[in-house]
DNA sequence: CCGGTGTATGGCATCCAGTGCCAGGGTAGG
DNA sequence: CCTACCCTGGCACTGGATGCCATACACCGG
């Protein structure tokens, strides 16, 4: 695609008939690097992007919502991930973290650009915020619904520490995406254990899966996840995976 | 001036000779409850008090601003306070919550329908949830001002925790307002109580990372997470994920 | 009393995000 | 081949938001 004239319109298929959301997110971030965010004009990004106006408003819902297009995309990964994961709340809700994190890791040619946007645009600071917000909920919910109601608040505090711990070491990569992952990863290992710490203080209750949930996949959705270092090579992790996936007493 | 009813505009003095800032939200509050907040539109506001459109959007910037314009007051009030409690970070900070929560138990009038219009607008929503992170940032800074910055997780946990806390208390309050202010300042007390125990916790830091633990425990972990129908069969599973996998933008 | 300055206001024109409506083209299913 | 979709694009329109300009009133020195 590229240039300012250029089209992306590929084939004519099903699957693929239209320019990728990826691509039109991609051109959007430069327009709005380029020109800022506010001269940028949904006409510009059709005109960059071979993707109507009209069609652009209703893919993505608003201009802002294709800065946060992928990040949508995460969040509802990482919900899915917390529905399917009955026990050790606090460890899942820590994994759902390292989750959003690696979400961000994984593609600093959206996120970085957008957090600069987003620390200069006020608007757009109250949109990134409220995303967090989403997940501090989710959170929230997650860890109250495995114990009783009756610890929404302990529950609260405990979502708030950790998404506050995440967000600590994500703007720390933010700010120099340049560093060697491993001390983000460090950083984020040592941020999570601080929460396990304050989470003991608040949740003094030992008992708690009373999970009779049959119902993890209730949609018809079933969940993998792996956890391995990250040093493992592809194929030795695609290795792995097939043989785990061999075993039924896995994946449920 | 005079719109369609009644109009306000009383002395001519420079102190009041406008329709009071007050005046006006009460208004649109009132706008926005009967007709709803997006059938309600600014012209409309302009006519119910006085107050030209123009004029509108110089004193508050957008419509949305008018919900929240008494909302700014009590946050520069916040700001003020912490500026000016050198002494006690901690008890200060729960202060400081304890001021916003008197904010909005005092005037009811405004907060119990903004928050009625806030649970049914995610737009509202989220411009809500940028005020409570204004007040998060702002404790975080203050508590982090206190210490070295090398604090500033503590800093940043300390003070999302203690939001979290107030915002427990405050939604209660809201849902049903009409309850014993006492019980509310109670379930306020009890909250921050529970906050200075996880501040204990999180603050005292005795040893922790003087090492260079590069592989302690999860450090150097990535997870990966494959979400996908349940009737998916094994070998399409394993094509998605081996394609997955290949792109280093999905799975590292 | 008068002219100058500063400020808040209102009216007007304009831009542009966002939405509803309808037509065209391509696909799936009979 | 026809029909029932579904996605797309074009068009018109509402309304939030901003810039520009003229006006009214307060303040100040003369």
């Amino acid at each position: 695609m590229a240039g300012t004239g250029a089209r992306a319109r590929a084939e004519g298929r099903g699957g693929a008939s239209r320019t990728d959301t990826r691509e039109v997110v991609l051109a959007a971030v430069r327009l709005f690097t380029e020109d800022g965010f506010d001269a940028t004009t949904m006409e510009g990004i059709a005109a960059a992007t071979g993707v109507s106006r009209r069609s652009l408003f209703r893919r993505f819902g608003s201009k802002e919502d294709i800065l946060f297009a992928e990040h949508d995309e995460l969040f509802s990964t990482v919900v899915r991930f917390l529905e399917a994961s009955p026990d050790d709340p606090l460890g899942s809700a820590c994994a759902a973290a390292r989750l959003v994190l690696q979400g961000y890791l994984r593609d600093p040619e959206i996120t970085v650009p957008r957090y600069r946007l987003v620390r200069a645009h006020p608007r757009l600071r109250d949109r990134e915020v409220a995303m967090t917000a989403r997940y501090q909920a989710a959170f929230s919910r997650y860890l109250a619904a495995d114990r009783g109601e009756r610890h929404s608040l302990e529950a609260g505090v405990v979502a708030a520490s950790l998404i506050a711990a995440h967000n600590h070491v994500l703007r720390s990569w933010l700010r120099a995406p340049d560093q060697d992952p491993r001390e983000v990863w460090a950083r984020f290992d040592a941020a999570t254990e601080l929460v396990r710490r304050t989470a003991e203080t608040v949740l003094d209750t030992p008992e708690r899966r009373a999970t009779g949930d049959p119902e993890a996949g209730a949609a018809g959705e079933s969940v993998l996840v792996a956890v391995y270092p990250s040093d493992t090579g592809r194929d030795e992790l695609l290795r792995r995976i097939t043989a785990a996936v061999g075993d039924p007493r896995r994946t449920p």
